[in-house]
DNA sequence: TATAAAATATACCAAATGGTATATTTTAAA
DNA sequence: TTTAAAATATACCATTTGGTATATTTTATA
């Protein structure tokens, strides 16, 4: 069971994350963690050493919810192709999804955090890193089991399929128009469908 | 001929403006626009109504400094498809060109000001939309010329390379790796070459 | 139910924030 | 070279910032 503290701490991040995902960390005040979660600041530096390890906390709840999101929808199929079809019908409802979290957190953080928090940009060169290596994982899966053509470059397809959704990402949400994210996920399938697919 | 004043407003803006874009507006103080121009507040003050306006400011004039960079590039070819081509030459080279404007401003600015400044992201959006409707704009001269093929959907197809463009400029920043840009520009030339040219 | 410990609130701190009124310097024209 | 105006510096302001020491409350256990 949870003690009353861990629940503290975990609804403390809940609440908070959403908010550094929208502004910010600088632009995220200490009046405004103690507004939104109706705590003092007590209570705040009574979980987490200091503001910057909160802005961490919230970042890696946040990105890890995410990525099990992710995951759990690839277990619908078993084919390594219907995999990475399954990873565009997961992005079609990103718009949603990052719009709940305040933003999609690898984008925002990795501007936000490029010339102001080291930890943390590492932390998100690591998480693309980790993206992109599962789905180069799953086309060199799918050449093995001769769904994919063998002569395809899984690291450098990889990285180029996450390159256009991360750019149809931040169109979506600077054009506040979800049609960039449809866009690019037809044009995704379209890609697999004539250039790696057996 | 420009006056002292005139000359003083344009330095402080040409030296605040990579700052504004690294930092992002709030995480730029005033203290770091007087550290960084050797002048007092009151001369910044003097000069800009407040710490908004001199972000606004410096914040157009890079996107106008840059928007005239592509244009100017245009120039070199009077082909609709050369021109086309002549756009992921500009940004084969875009890596080192925003790094001195310390990032790329539209997409800084695009996450930087979604939840804080809403009239600088109405610019991001006026900005981005701009740009697009010149590349719809030349494909439909390619179109006219019969250089590019009939059924094309010009402004879709603008989007669409907009958005894997503004991809590649995240991910070279974020990865810190221009092959990401390179790869990129690789990528919708052998696009433009199979999918539009006549 | 009493109690020790854990969790949270209160009250405070120095430093930094954006901004302003006024004093001083610099500029350019007469 | 004097002088009025324009530009810049100085000194200040209230407010907010992140953070902390201590007081109070809440929790769980004996």
């Amino acid at each position: 069971m949870l003690t009353k503290a861990e629940k503290t701490t975990e609804f403390i991040v809940q609440t908070v994350a959403p908010i550094f995902n929208k502004n910010g960390y600088a632009a995220t005040s200490l009046s405004d963690i103690t507004k939104a979660t109706g705590l003092t600041k007590g209570a705040i530096y009574g979980n987490f050493k200091n503001k910057e390890e909160l802005a961490i906390a919230a970042f890696t709840m946040t990105v890890k919810s995410m990525l099990r999101r992710i995951t759990d929808h690839q277990t619908l199929s078993n084919s390594s192709i219907e995999k990475l079809f399954l990873i565009t019908d997961f992005y079609r409802n990103y718009y949603n999804y990052s719009q709940e979290l305040g933003g999609c957190p690898i984008l925002n953080m990795g501007v936000d955090a490029k010339h102001q928090n080291s930890p943390l940009f590492k932390y998100v060169q690591y998480t693309i890193d980790k993206i992109q290596n599962n789905v180069a994982l799953l086309i060199n899966e799918g050449k093995q089991s001769k769904e994919i053509k063998q002569d395809i470059d899984s690291v450098l397809y990889a990285k180029r399929l996450y390159t256009m959704i991360i750019g149809a990402i931040f169109m979506t949400h600077t054009m506040e128009d979800n049609s960039y994210l449809l866009q690019t996920m037809d044009q995704i399938d379209t890609m697999i469908q004539n250039e790696l697919k057996l």
